[in-house]
DNA sequence: TTGAAAGCGCTAACAT
DNA sequence: ATGTTAGCGCTTTCAA
């Protein structure tokens, strides 16, 4: 048998439907007597209301769309769980897309999403974005985090370049000599190079060498290693790394200490993010903290602005903070 | 501006509604001209069909609603990751809910998802079922990951019981007298307390004296320390540990470590899951793989067979495997 | 305080 | 091969 519809609760009720609908949402008059009649004859047929035409009606779905590369790691996976969490605060619901470092798919959730299926976007991938020209639609109410998309679209992030400083200037200050920064290859647009940016900046401060080594986002653990034990070959030297993000920084120390090196006394290593995770599973890493919860406050906040129909743009650079532990010394 | 609609393409190539939605669902005749006509007007306006209205129409939204406690938890991180991945290549998209161990979280999305936004649900929460009623609710296809909810509902597992035989068995075998095993507490089924069984039936077998310790889910790290402690406290001659997740048996460790014991020599432990993720960060760790792959795959076909309105109903256990590392001898 | 009618944007059924 | 009409289930005028 079908759901009811309101015209169902409506004949039970001996009313109209535009009163079953003024019961529901509580607008206009009515009678003590009436509004009972009602929600007597809901609760007897078990009534929803269909959402669906009611989005078609008022020409919002209350659903935002997220983008990341994928919920299964763990710092997107942190940061959709907030998301989700302040959207739902707010009476968002949150449709998900693992754009899986795939520009197609990326496209593919953008055109789905662009015909008016989300009220807003959250984008936190880290495809080309000059590839995705679907950008370009100013129409649809976008947030990015951590990415560079478009004048006007705002960005949410933490403060890259004095993560960058605090990082390479902690290591200096506790004695490392030949630091080495690793950074990801994906971060594609010059706004995204902060981390390296404040990286050399220090060094050459300090009359120090910078050295970068790029890393390719999708290289499976196998090829981490070998990248790992290259810079390892390259520069046995170095006894200190900066390491973007803390997954790498995580594997780093594995192949540290599959090579005998000692952490820290050997070879002092920061990593990026400090996921609450990734910490308690790794609580040895030092780690530039970022500030997730409020990166995601900041998104839900700035995207509600702009569902309202207020203009946001710009950047918005949120502080971060040192994890000092065991890998330092 | 507005977006524009079927209506004003039509207007624009010079043809009907009906003739336009032909042309863009590429259904009946249709003849060369008119589909380049209607094409090159939709190109022209920038034209995106509202989805919400062809959901309205046609009774079916393609998006399934997904619930699980966290996706910052590696396991449902990965859970998420893998089933919106093999729905999105049945073209669903998915619409996420964090629980968060939250009976009244729970029950919120349920009303809102039941109010046909959503044309399946998976279920993969651990609040206790009798307290949400909802779940009696017949009408929507639903698949349950790992959690018993209505005799109507299919679930999909790991094989609990072989996977807690597979370690206990595992433990013994490398020579462990004193084995404990430890569990969350959340698990309120009996259905769902398979691993535990298992655990004390192997034990039994050999002639040894099963003890489970129950954690809170819940707990923080500084509790699952504590709560650890106290198991080395009062059973000090334990020398082989099962514990139910690898985000515990990795905390384990580490209080293991703490208080001097070496794994494995002093201490075998091996834990549960297997996701990838913790794999790469503690590979040391033993562990029962679930086949979440499967699982996810499995329950998106018993899902869309729901939605075809076949009936499903049993339960599907899914083999595991054991996989061997460093905290065994 | 309540009801009738129109319309949100699309598609299915029925013409032609 | 294309157009007309009706309707998906709700809310919003406007009227009574």
């Amino acid at each position: 048998m079908k759901q009811p519809k309101m015209t169902d609760v409506a004949k039970v009720a001996g009313v109209s439907p535009t009163t079953v609908s003024r019961v529901i949402n509580r607008r206009g008059y009515l009678s003590e007597k009436t509004i009972n009649k009602v929600e007597e004859a809901m609760r007897q047929l078990d009534y929803r209301p269909n959402i669906v035409a009611r989005q078609l009606q008022s020409q919002r779905t209350m659903t935002i769309g997220i983008l990341v590369p994928t919920v299964a790691n763990p710092f997107f996976g942190e940061l959709t769980f907030k998301l989700e969490r302040y959207f739902f605060d707010a009476g968002f619901k949150v449709l998900i897309g693992n754009a899986e470092n795939d520009i197609k798919k990326e496209r593919l959730y953008l055109q789905q999403l662009l015909a008016r299926q989300v009220d807003g976007l959250v984008i936190a991938t880290h495809n080309h974005q000059q590839q995705i020209p679907e950008y370009q639609n100013t129409n649809m109410p976008v947030v990015s985090i951590d990415r560079y998309l478009h004048e006007t679209i705002p960005n949410v992030s933490s403060d890259n370049y004095a993560g960058g400083r605090l990082a390479t200037e902690e290591l200096i200050r506790r004695g490392a000599k030949h630091i080495i920064h690793t950074d990801s290859i994906e971060r594609f647009n010059k706004r995204d190079y902060l981390r390296q940016r404040a990286y050399q900046d220090v060094m050459k401060e300090h009359g120090l060498e910078p050295i970068t080594y790029k890393i390719d986002f999708d290289s499976r653990p196998e090829l981490m290693n070998q990248f790992f034990n290259r810079i390892f070959d390259e520069h046995p030297e170095v006894d200190g790394i900066f390491v973007s993000n803390d997954m790498d920084a995580i594997q780093l120390l594995q192949v540290a200490r599959q090579r005998g090196m000692t952490v820290p006394s050997d070879l002092q290593v920061i990593g990026y993010d400090g996921v609450p995770t990734t910490t308690r599973i790794v609580p040895e890493l030092s780690t530039v903290v970022q500030p997730l919860d409020e990166m995601a406050k900041t998104a839900v906040k700035l995207l509600q602005k702009e569902i309202k129909g207020e203009k946001v743009t710009g950047s918005y650079k949120l502080p971060v903070k040192l994890r000092v532990s065991s890998s330092l010394k």
